[in-house]
DNA sequence: GGAAAGAGAATGAAGCTTCATTCATTTTTA
DNA sequence: TAAAAATGAATGAAGCTTCATTCTCTTTCC
């Protein structure tokens, strides 16, 4: 049998390549998020080749396909990362809040100069959230909803407390909470009188 | 010379199309933009091929660019449809209220419930209203600018009748009713309860 | 220690597929 | 029957992905 480098069981894509563990791997994997990041802001996910990926992180076009399945993986790996870096910072910053006011507050202001700061980021999150992609959406889901939950656990713990009204409906509090937030950093307005307007 | 098959002077497309004077031509031009509506949004922009959309108005494909001058401009005339209609309902229906608050109310409910009520329009707003490509946002910039002085015209008013804090700056309040109702639209709830949180 | 062998990471040109758009032809309209 | 409208197969550009090859370490052997 002359050389079988072929695909085994799994027909038509390799799996998801998952996060390496190799600190040399990973640091890698990192540098491609972080030009994909670059790119796909710059570009918008549908008009930033590959190649315009590749020769920010500079490496080659093929190099990519070696961590990542596919471009969508790249996309949703990129929003991974930074979402769940988001919530970690958040949920440190929180910790020794004891209002839950405090902690949406921190939460929103937390948010609101990350982004602020980073207009990349921003960009990409604000562009890319809507994509339309089944498979994208997916992906991008999970670390989001950890986020929604985050939001939401703050509002039910308010109520728990009593400082915030209980008949208010905790996903739905989350909502405008999230979409304001969404909507006002769209805009890149910095504003701090934002809050007032709850 | 051998074929020229080149796009003489302005190099990439041809003008834009107008909406046609013709009542036949006005109607199959909603065929297609009806047709449109529910492709891009059952596929979203990217992925959704000009034949889908053909297929669903049941004409040929080349028929959509005796009425269109490209695929951006069918998304851009949709958008624009749609929004303009929104726009004079909501201002019809807003004409006889005399305090501001209800006519945001109308307009908040209005929008709740026209899109709740058409699944496949809130997809299509809600999806894509985020796309990124330069051309696309720069057409559908207009009607939705104007959607937004709409809201804000009403906070303004309300401001000079004294019933809203003139020290509110109309420009968030817009955004954040605006972000609310997007991000609540978003996820398909049409609760009521949603206003006593703002 | 230095040479040779092996592993596996990286490269980037080229293949292949997917559409947006065109246009020669047919059908409809008036 | 001439003009207008519609058709849909053909075109070709774009760009994702593959893979034969090269490069760069690491390990083994003497």
């Amino acid at each position: 049998m002359p050389f079988m480098k072929t695909k085994s069981i799994e027909p038509s894509h390799q799996g998801v390549k998952g996060v390496p563990d190799d600190p040399r791997k990973r640091a890698k994997y990192l540098t491609i998020i972080e030009a994909a990041l670059e790119a796909f802001s710059e570009y918008g996910y549908h008009d930033c080749p590959v190649s315009k990926i590749a020769k920010k992180a500079k490496i080659a076009d093929g190099t990519i396909y070696l961590y990542f399945a596919n471009k969508e993986e790249v996309l949703i790996s990129v929003f991974q990362e930074k979402v769940n870096r988001q919530i970690s910072d958040i949920e440190e910053l929180t910790s020794d809040c004891g209002n839950s006011w405090d902690k949406i507050e921190v939460l929103v202001r937390y948010h609101m100069t990350a982004l602020g700061n980073n207009p990349v980021l921003a960009n990409f999150l604000q562009i890319q959230l809507r994509q339309s992609s089944s498979h994208i959406r997916q992906g991008i889901a999970e670390p989001l909803r950890k986020f929604y939950r985050l939001i939401e656990s703050f509002v039910e713990e308010g109520q728990e407390q009593g400082v915030i009204d209980p008949s208010l409906d905790a996903n739905i509090a989350r909502k405008v909470i999230f979409g304001s937030l969404d909507e006002v950093i769209s805009c890149w307005v910095l504003s701090r009188r934002r809050y007032d307007v709850t």
